[in-house]
DNA sequence: ACAATTTGGTTGACGTGTCAACCATTCTTT
DNA sequence: AAAGAATGGTTGACACGTCAACCAAATTGT
């Protein structure tokens, strides 16, 4: 007589086309996920990893670049480095001929952890990403590109 | 002679591809736009926003009922709930017939708010996914829903 | 060459998110 | 009806994110 559809789902018809509501959902799914695996495998938050990788994929960098390209926290970046730092994973000194910015690379051990996690982290990506055709997630990524275009406009009529 | 790419894009081409990231970010941008939004036009959180919008969905609701569906931690709705609850936004009491559910609805005022912001917010929904047509939509719905069921599987191959 | 501005990075304060412990109530099992 | 398990909600501790102030070095403008 009553609906058949379980109490759990009476909002799930009225967000599903929330588009902002989904995105967040699904990122916190997977940053949960992340963690969890991290946690797993390794000492590292998911800010350092990502930053890890980061520093891996371009040899050498300085914090202010990784706070443009990732709109991570300089705050939190300049203290993620440092914990790493302690932690011997990463190594920051003076680069020469500056006497502000500091150069940023994998330690050894570093790079040995970085390697060890990656894989993992790209099972991980294969696993998510098995359901899609190679075209399906072409047109995902450019969704999200044109959401972040869209996202970084703060006035939109108003 | 050199590169002519800037140094902010160096990163880029590297984790373009990395699914994880692109959400994140994406998800990170649109919630500081969805904050900012708030902040100028009411004194809502997003977090206590959600909340009032996902209550109005249905009427009423409780707090378990809340965190079932969105994933949002019992504890902060708890003290999300009360904080609205102290504003006037919203009406918590026993729900009769038992001592220990919490029956929660938005009050005249709560309403009202709802109905100014969800008129801004809807707005810029629209203005999101402007630039899509709607088959790009079903896509990317599709896609949400494909990454939300690979994220819920903690293990996979391990 | 100097002042003004911008840039790279650090720090502190504070809000939000997350986890686990906890209590009271309700449901299940026997 | 009592014991045990499950549920609804609150709380405290702590990690993380976010914002703004700040310092020192570097760059720009005059």
């Amino acid at each position: 007589m009553q609906s058949q559809v379980p109490d759990t789902d009476r909002f799930a018809s009225e967000f599903r086309a929330v588009i902002t509501y989904r995105i967040a959902k699904a990122a916190n799914l997977l940053n949960a996920q992340a963690a969890h695996v991290l946690r797993k495998n390794s000492s590292l938050s998911l800010t350092e990893w990502r930053i890890i990788s980061l520093i891996n994929a371009v040899d050498e960098t300085t914090a202010s670049e990784i706070a443009k390209t990732t709109f991570i926290d300089k705050g939190q970046i300049s203290r993620t480095v440092r914990s790493l730092a302690d932690k011997g994973l990463l190594l920051a000194q003076q680069r020469k001929g500056s006497r502000r910015k500091i150069e940023l690379q994998l330690s050894p051990e570093g790079k040995a952890l970085h390697r060890r996690i990656v894989a993992i982290m790209t099972n991980r990506q294969r696993h998510l990403t098995s359901e899609f055709t190679s075209e399906e997630l072409a047109a995902f990524h450019s969704a999200l590109d044109k959401l972040e275009r869209a996202s970084k406009k703060r006035d939109f009529g108003e």
